[in-house]
DNA sequence: ACTTTCATTGACAACGCTGTCAGCTTGCTG
DNA sequence: CAGCAAGCTGACAGCGTTGTCAATGAAAGT
C-alpha cells in the first residue's frame, strides 16, 4: 500500500516550516518580499510534504482560473489542431495553466452563446484564437464585452491591444508560385482559400504578386473559389481542368484542396506532375503521404501557438512585455508534385 | 452596456426564492427530499438570476472535481482523437463535466509518474483510456492504485471492474478478407497492427479464420509486423512486393499502413487496384480522398467515445447501473481500391 | 389525542487558499 | 541615537459551495 498520506495543506507546510501560512502562499506564488532564507526553509518543506495547492480552494480564493481556452472549428484540418494544441499545452502546463479545448461547428448562428456559455462554465480567463475564429466579426467583440484577452493567430487585420501571431503567407506564396514559373509554367490556376480566414487572402496576393513581378497576365479564369475543403478543391480543379486551355499547374491555398486537386486529376488519367503540377499550403500530415507526396508550404505552427499561449499568459499574469511579435516565416517544402514543364 | 450584473451566489437565489442555501443546492444538485413546490421556486429563481454554480466553491466544498481525464497516445490517427474527443465532450459537456485531453509520446519510461501528475494536478476523476493505454500493464495499475475509474476504449482484455469499450475486429476483419476471397484473391498479404494494441491480434485472427474457413493456406511469409504508421506500413509492403510469388492483395492493419502500401505501389508502377488490391482500417478521414480511395473498415468511434464518457460518469455520480456493454459493430466501406482479381 | 416516523428544511461549520492590513524588523539618514 | 522608510511577516476575514446534524412539520400508528 502507498503512503496514501492525507493530501498536504498549506497549513501542514507552514507549520513544518515554522511560517504562517500567508509566508507560504507568498513563496509558493513567487510574490515579492520574502526573506532568501525564508524562501528556502519553504520551499524545502514544500518539497518533503510534496505540497501541491488546491486549485479549486486557490480560484476560490483568489478569484484567479488559470485556465486558458483554445475554442476552434470543428472542420479544421486535425494536424493542424494537434500542432496547435501540443504548442499551447507545452506553455500553459508548466505555467500552471490548464488548457481546454472547446471544438465549433461553423458557421454557427449561435456562436456568441456558445462561447459565452464555455467562458462562464469554464472560468476561461483567456482565449486562444486560430483562424478563423478571430476574424468572426461576432467572436472578439463578445471577448471584449466580456474583458477576456485573447490572442489570435493569422487573424487578417491584426486587432489592436490584442495579441496577434501572423505569418508571412504571402511572401510564402510568391515563393511558391514563382518556383513554378521557374519551372517554366506560364498558366497556373490558382484556388482561393475560405474567404473567413485571413490566410486567403494573402496566399491570394502572393500569387498575383508573382505573377506581376514576372511579367505573366494575370487572368481572373484561372482562379476559382474553393473553401479549403477536399471538395472544393476537386470541384475547382474540375472547373479549371475543363477550361480550353487548361493550367499546367494549380496552386491550392492548402492541401486539403491540393488533395482535392490530384484526386481529380487521377480521375481524369491525368500524370501528376508530368501533365499537371500540384502545390498546396500547410504541409499537413498527409501531404507528404499521398501519390505523389505534395509540394506545400509549412507553417511553424508549433512555435506560434507557443507565442500565442505564453504571450497570453503574460498578459493575464501581469508581466505585460507588450512587445509586438514579427510574423513568423513559412518554409516552402519541394516534393514530387511539382516539376518542370516538359 | 450588457446588464454586467455581479454573478449571483447561491445566496442570492435563497434569498429570492425565500428558502435556505442548502435548499437551494439541494434542488441545483438533484437532491431527494425537497417537495416539488420548493423546488419549483428555487428553479424558478435559478433562471432569474441565470445563477450558475461556482465550480471552485462546489469543489472545495464537496470534494468532486468534475473532471474527466483522456490521455491518450500523441502519434494516434488525429481523426481518430478528434472523434474520440467530440463523442466524449458530447457527453461530458451538458453532464456539468470538464473533459481534460493529455497527449503522452510512447514508449515513454516515466508514464506512470506524467500520469500521476495529471491526475493530481487537473483533478483527475476519471480517465477514458483509448487504445493502446488500457492494455500497457502499468497504466491500470497506477489508476486502481490511486482508485481513480476509467473506462478502457478496445483493450485487449477486458478488465473486470472497470468500464470496457469493445468494438468486433475480429468479425470486421474475417468480413474483409472473405471480400478479398470471393473477388478471387489467393495469395493475400496481411500487416499486422502495433502489438500493443489490443486490436492488432483481433485483427490478425479475423484474417486468418478467413482464410481457414475459405479452404486457403496459410503462409507466415504473407504476413510481417507494422507498427500502424505509414513507414511501417510501406515497408512492409515493400517486402511483401519483393517476395518471389508477390499477393494480388494486401490487407493492412489500418488505414495509416494501407496509405503506405499505396504509395510503395505508386512507387513501383503497380496500378491500384488493377495490379494490386489494399484495403485498411478505421476509415481515417484521408481514407477517402488518397487516390484510389481506400476500401476499409468504419468503427463508431464517436459512439464508443460516448458510450465510454457515459458510463464513466455513471460511475462518478454513483447511479452505478453497472451493465457490461455488447461489443460495437463495425462496418466494411469498400471502396475503389480493392477490385476483382483479373 | 399522543406518540412515532419520516420527509423536509435550515443553521453552521468546514474546505484551502488569497487579499488586506497591521505589526514587527531592518537598515538608513540626519 | 532617534526617526523613518522599506522590507518582511502574520492574523484574520472572506470566497461560494457542500456535509452534518438538528429542528420542524406532516403523516401514520396506537
Amino acid at each position: 500500500m502507498t503512503p496514501e498520506r492525507t493530501k498536504a495543506t498549506i497549513f501542514d507546510v507552514a507549520r513544518r516550516a515554522g511560517v504562517s501560512i500567508k509566508t507560504v502562499s507568498r513563496v509558493v506564488n513567487n510574490e515579492p518580499n520574502v526573506r532568501q532564507r525564508t524562501r528556502d526553509k519553504v520551499l524545502r518543506s514544500v518539497r518533503e510534504l510534496r505540497y501541491l495547492p488546491n486549485a479549486a480552494a486557490r480560484e476560490l480564493g483568489g478569484k484567479r482560473s488559470r485556465v486558458v481556452g483554445l475554442i476552434y472549428e470543428n472542420a479544421q484540418e486535425f494536424s493542424y489542431l494537434n500542432d496547435l494544441f501540443n504548442g499551447a499545452l507545452r506553455i500553459c502546463e508548466p505555467a500552471g495553466y490548464t488548457l481546454l479545448l472547446r471544438p465549433l461547428t461553423l458557421p454557427d448562428p449561435e456562436i456568441v452563446e456558445h462561447i459565452r456559455q464555455f467562458a462562464l462554465n469554464a472560468r476561461v480567463e483567456g482565449f486562444v484564437l486560430p483562424a478563423p475564429l478571430g476574424d468572426l466579426p461576432e467572436v472578439p467583440a463578445l471577448l471584449r464585452e466580456m474583458k477576456i484577452p485573447f490572442a489570435a493567430i493569422t487573424p487578417r487585420e491584426p486587432a489592436p491591444d490584442e495579441i496577434n501571431i501572423l505569418c508571412n503567407d504571402e511572401a510564402a506564396s510568391f515563393s511558391l508560385t514563382e518556383l513554378l514559373i521557374d519551372q517554366g509554367h506560364r498558366a497556373i490556376g490558382f484556388i482561393k482559400g475560405h474567404p473567413d480566414h485571413g490566410a486567403s487572402a494573402k496566399r491570394f496576393a502572393g500569387y498575383r504578386q508573382a505573377l506581376k513581378k514576372n511579367g505573366l497576365p494575370y487572368s481572373a479564369r484561372l482562379v476559382r473559389q474553393g473553401y479549403f475543403d477536399f471538395d472544393s478543391g476537386q470541384t475547382a480543379a474540375a472547373r479549371l481542368l475543363d477550361l480550353p486551355q487548361p493550367p499546367s499547374a494549380i496552386l491550392a491555398s492548402n492541401d486539403d484542396m491540393a488533395a482535392g486537386v490530384i484526386f481529380e486529376a487521377r480521375g481524369r488519367g491525368l500524370n501528376v506532375p508530368g501533365d499537371l503540377s500540384i502545390a498546396g499550403f500547410d504541409d499537413t500530415r498527409f501531404s507528404s503521404r499521398i501519390w505523389p507526396p505534395l509540394t506545400t508550404v509549412r507553417q511553424p505552427i508549433v512555435r506560434m501557438a507557443e507565442t500565442a499561449a505564453g504571450l497570453l499568459i503574460d498578459k493575464l499574469d501581469g508581466s505585460d512585455t507588450a512587445k509586438p511579435e514579427a510574423p513568423f516565416e513559412c518554409e516552402v517544402v519541394i516534393r514530387e508534385s511539382t516539376a518542370s514543364l516538359a
